[in-house]
DNA sequence: AGCGGATGTTTGATATGCCAAATATGTGTC
DNA sequence: GACACATATTTGGCATATCAAACATCCGCT
């Protein structure tokens, strides 16, 4: 073991391996969006008209994170941005009908992709690592609680 | 369960987060790498001289991202780039002292980082959870095999 | 020698993320 | 009603990735 990094390491390469799958996948498909885009997409489909800051905590993502991932999904004509006419500091996001059907094509994909990753794993080695992976939001959180 | 695509956004959430608290614990420790390219200078410390190919590799990273890596480290002045005299399409790294003193700062922070992440689990879930980390790499390699 | 293909690196365009600062709007208090 | 503070979003600068295309060099074959 000359690396005494090899966890982070590997997560990283995980991560970018499977974005990489996911996106080239998608495009195969003929889906016009990338994964991160259509995480935005499931949420709008799931409660339409969300504001950005409700998008970036659900996708735990900085705001600015979020206004450049709605820029292109609006330039692609798949969100609509309106501003709270109640609250004009909100800009609620609204999905298009051309979202829907993306998000639709994107669902297939991210469904089977979920379904590889667990490939050749137990269902209790899936839960070890869901559970794993689930401890590093709270555990390298570096923002709350310093505020 | 609404959404089918937790593990694919626990995943990248996990990633996301560790390498921010990595940053911010890197700067926080004096350090002025971040953690990918501190990752170049392991390898370089390991082996010196290497090519950008052999450290794309050895990253499993594209080419063009390690050329953005060693740009920035050589402006920084923690390595050095010179040309294999014995074949000119070739570019050899090389870590400087002041490379070498980076590294040494960003080995602490990075080790006792990746023992956090194993904090509250057991060696055996933690090996499980490398041991699905580990075939991502080879499940979604969407590279190789196509060409 | 010299052409043509293979190999190594960089460049340019784009997507994702961060942070800090700017901007816009709302709210509460004197 | 106006000023001060809080909240929501965007902007600008940067780091990290990808891909495709350009460029440089080498190697083998005729």
């Amino acid at each position: 073991m000359q690396t005494d990094d090899r966890l982070i390491y590997l997560l990283f390469t995980a991560g970018q391996k499977l974005r990489n799958y996911l996106n080239s996948a998608l495009s195969a498909e003929g889906a016009k969006v990338t994964v991160a885009q259509s995480g935005i997409l499931f949420l709008l489909k799931q409660q339409n008209g969300r504001s950005m800051t409700e998008l970036s905590q659900l996708m735990e993502l900085d705001n600015s994170s979020i206004t450049g991932l709605i820029d292109r999904l609006e330039r692609a004509g798949f969100v609509s941005r309106n501003s709270d006419p109640a609250d004009r500091r909100l800009s609620n996001v609204y999905i298009t009908p051309r979202g829907l059907e993306e998000v639709n094509k994107a669902k297939v994909v991210i469904r089977k992709v979920n379904e590889e990753i667990k490939e050749g794993f137990t269902a209790e080695q899936v839960d070890t690592f869901k559970s794993v992976l689930k401890s590093f939001s709270p555990k390298f959180n570096s923002k709350l609680p310093s505020r």
